[in-house]
DNA sequence: TATTGTTATACTCTATAACTATA
DNA sequence: TATAGTTATAGAGTATAACAATA
């Protein structure tokens, strides 16, 4: 089935090509933040006060544990986050956000929210709708996993 | 502004995660096919049968022509495309697709269109209405360059 | 023996700067 | 002098494999 006939296709078409977009202005945002998407993802990541596992964040970010090692260690140098010892596992390390993390997340968050001029441009109706949509798929996406 | 009171945030923040969460089957789809999400744009934005020129493809893929450079090289040794000498301009170098270039595209975009999970899952209205919005999208940023 | 996190390492994607040929 | 494309190179993002500590 060509991508034309099949909405699925075409809008998964489409949206690949809007997002690539808008790869050079993402880089220069990271470039901004001091901080990759990875990063950003991760500060998001970390909800419970006492610190979110290693291994879950891995999860959360769709990506290596290995990989978050070195996030964390430069999350770490700026002072945003810490690693505390798991009082259950010894094994285990929680990252936790510092007093300065929690106050630097909300202004990543609002930075890296400010949606690409091709969402932007949209009308009202035609945000809302995306974002109902949208909603809807990354609550499926938690739910199965 | 909070993303959560504001439709176009909350719909580029789901945007964003949702795309990444496909990550590691986008990445295993394009070692499948030997060929990376850049180089499969390159071919679909060859257009015209004699070929377009490398620094309007750097244009249409938003990334730098030296980059081009050697995708062109790459997808050159697979025998998909050629370059050829414009008539007008001895600088500049028209990259064509080649008769097994044309043929390989079409399969290419088949398995390259498949949507993730993420969007096959969804009603046939939303994708329409995906599709739709996107699609306008898409074209407001061909018409504001 | 299995699991958590780390280290060492390597590979891919991509840009910048310097260069060649042509305009 | 300016432009199209190429080369050399460097940096970022990420995974794999081997490892240490703990379970």
């Amino acid at each position: 089935m060509a991508a034309e006939e099949d909405p699925g296709r075409e809008a998964w078409m489409l949206l690949i090509q809007l997002f690539r977009s808008q790869r050079r202005e993402m880089a220069a945002m990271q470039t901004e933040l001091g901080l990759n998407l990875a990063q950003a993802h991760l500060l998001k990541a970390i909800e419970a006060p006492q610190g979110n596992p290693m291994s879950e964040i891995a999860e959360a970010l769709f990506c290596d544990a290995s990989y978050v090692t070195g996030l964390v260690d430069k999350l770490e140098e700026r002072g945003l986050v810490q690693r505390l010892p798991s009082p259950d596992d010894r094994r285990v390390k929680l990252v936790a956000l510092t007093e300065a993390g929690r106050t630097a997340r909300a202004n990543f968050m609002c930075r890296l929210s400010q949606p690409p001029p091709f969402i932007e441009s949209m009308s009202v109706e035609d945000k809302r709708a995306l974002c109902d949509i949208f909603a809807k798929a990354a609550q499926a996406l938690q739910d199965n996993g």
